[in-house]
Order: C-alpha cells, then structure tokens, then sequence
DNA sequence: AGAAGATATTTTAGGCTTAAAACATTGGCA
DNA sequence: TGCCAATGTTTTAAGCCTAAAATATCTTCT
C-alpha cells in the first residue's frame, strides 16, 4: 500500500485495464440525471408560481438561513457550487429586493459578508416550510428502508466521484519537493 | 381501490396528514443533487478542455446519434428536458459548425427535422468514446451490486416524482365529462 | 370553403452560468 | 521598506435557459 516503489495508477488507468464496456454506469448516470432534472424542474416552477422567486434565490438564502453569522462570498460559491463570478449579481438582485444585506469586512476589506435581512429570514422561512412537503410529495413513494439505503449509496458515489476528481487534478502526489522552485512565473 | 365514492386524496394531502418533518426526505434530495452536479460540473470542463464543446452541445448530439432517423425539434427538448425555445439557437450554432443538418418536413412544413452530418457523427463517436471513460472512472467505487440497486432505488424515485407531477397537473381525473364544453375561450 | 382550435417553432425579455482576465487587498520575506 | 505571491471579488464575453407572446401551418368541424 505504501510500497515507494509502487507505479502510480489513477482512476482513469484502472479503467482503461478493463475494457469491458461501461455502459451499466452510463445508464446509472443517465438515470441520476435525470431524477435530478425532474426534481429541480419542479420545484423550479412551483417556487416561481407561488413565491415568484427564481431556484437559485432560494438557494442561496437557503445557504444563509443555515449560517446565521452570514457568509462570505467565496463560501457561497462553494457551497452552491457556482463560480465565483456568478455570484456579484445574483447577490446584487437580492439586496436590490431588500432580503440580504452585504458589508465589508473590518479586518479584511477584501472580503464581502453576507447575510439575511430579517425580511429575508421571514421570506424564507415561509417557502421552507412550503419547500419541504413538496420534496415530501415527490419522495412520497420511497419507504424509509429504500431512502436510507439511497442516502447511503449516494454517499459512497459522492466519495467515488471525489476521490476520482482529487486523483485526476494531481496524479503527482507525495515524493517530491514541497512545492519546487517555479521556473518562471505567468503574469 | 375503484369504489366511486372514495374521496380523492393528492399526494400533497397525504403529506400534509403526516405532519412529522421531512427532514430526511430534505437530505435525500440534497444529497442527490449533490452528486449530480458534481459530475455534470467535471463532466462540462473534461469536454471542454478535451474537445472544446459545451455539454448542452454533447448532450444535443448524443440524443441524435441514438435517433439514426433524425429526431423534431419538439423530440429533442422532450429527450433533453429543456425548454423548445432554447433549442432554436443551440441547434443554430451547431448547424454552423457543421456539426448537424436541418431541413423541414415535406409533409407538414411546420416542424424541423435535426439530424447529423457525417462529420458530427464522427465527432460525437471520438467524444462519446472518452466520455464513457470519464463516468466509469467517476463511479469507479461503485460495485456492480451496488449498481443495479442504485439503478433500481432510482428506477423507483423516478416514478414516485412522475406520479407527483401527473397528480399535481389534474386532480380532477374521473368522473367528469370528456372534456366538457368551455365557458369562455383564452385570446 | 372558412372559422376555430391545435400543434410546431421562433422571438423576446430577463435571468443564470462559466471561464478568464482584471482589480484590490493582504501577508510574507528579502 | 518594497516587491511578490496569494487571496477575494468584480468584470467581461459568450453561451445557456425559461416563460410567455408571436408566428406559421395544419386539422377539424360545420
């Protein structure tokens, strides 16, 4: 396991030694696609009929409600799993609407700290409670055996998709310098 | 089961007489879209740094290349599951690259029938070939027990939303004239 | 034949999204 | 102290996406 004269084997080389094809997995994908696709466009819809507010609104105050000390917005960006860059104006519209409020850090003025106005925490709160019994309605034919067993094997996808995209970004792990002088340096 | 005095009770009415939390329900659906858009997301750079092509676009020529026919514009936005208006300038841009062909109907002259070149199929052939490549190494973890149950507890999600979404649409199923006379007309 | 409704697509207006470049601020270190 | 890399956000350019209205064509019914 910690053999240093082990070769390097990724993800991608473990397949390619197995050349059967995959089309069991494609197909699982397919089907996860789309169950999510489905989900999402419905509660899409039912959040723009009857609270006129867009997905990705209620997205990022639901990441607020969770965080009462407000976020920044490089840990919205994370959390949403949206660039960075999308951010500005999405936040911009929501402190248009009076729901957020934004203020510059006092130590570091770079960073940008956001958080719900308590307009916003009461909007919120009132499409939550609409927003939970309708992924209830949608889940309504799963058992509580067939969605813990969900929950558990879309956790171990979760690690398979992460180890897979951890080994891909840097197949040269240990065994070298700390960090290597740089050559040059990209301006 | 069919007693034509039973009450029609919808899905969300059923929810509501359950008033415990959903929560778990909540985290399900989390959890699920979670790893849905952590592949889509690795998926979207692996193509574009592989191929230079945007993933509505792959997506666009993988439901054709399955279609040897060609399939309507009204066909694709079904498969994909995005709006008819959005396919216009998608299937637009490709035309230019070359990638698809477009022509109208002879019989009925409103509807447009979207096939690909020669060139296109060659294209999704090389690009579809990695493709599978990527998502196996994605799922990797994944045993082919754990697989099929995931195909089939999703098999499962995928009919309990469907059903929610049909019952949501109409509850007003039986029992009614065929589709009775309307009062008024909408301009 | 002609009107009314149904179907297929396009247009429009607004919003979301990304990648990459630009800008601003901070912290380390010679 | 002053340079420089790292960090946090915004800007930019291009593309994706939706809902709703508009357009075009077909079908049906009288």
């Amino acid at each position: 396991m910690d053999d240093p004269n082990a070769v390097f084997i990724d993800a991608e080389t473990v397949v390619l030694e197995r050349p059967r094809d995959h089309k069991a997995e494609l197909r699982l994908w397919l089907r996860l696609l789309t169950c999510a696709t489905l989900v999402e466009d419905d509660i899409r819809a039912r959040l723009r009929s009857a609270f006129d507010v867009t997905l990705p609104r209620f997205d990022l105050m639901a990441q607020l409600h969770k965080a009462p000390g407000g976020l920044t917005l490089s840990q919205l960006s994370g959390r949403m799993m949206v660039s960075n860059g999308n951010l500005t104006a999405l936040v911009e519209r929501l402190v248009e609407a009076g729901q957020l409020e934004r203020r510059v850090t006092a130590n570091d003025r770079r960073v940008v700290n956001v958080r719900l106005t308590d307009a916003g925490e009461r909007a919120f709160a009132a499409m939550a409670r609409e927003h939970e019994g309708w992924i209830a309605e949608l889940f309504l034919e799963l058992g509580d055996t067939e969605t813990e067993q969900l929950m558990m094997l879309l956790g171990k996808l979760k690690g398979s998709v992460r180890a897979a995209m951890d080994a891909g970004r840097k197949p040269e792990t240990s065994a070298m310098p700390p960090s290597g002088p740089r050559s040059g340096h990209q301006p």
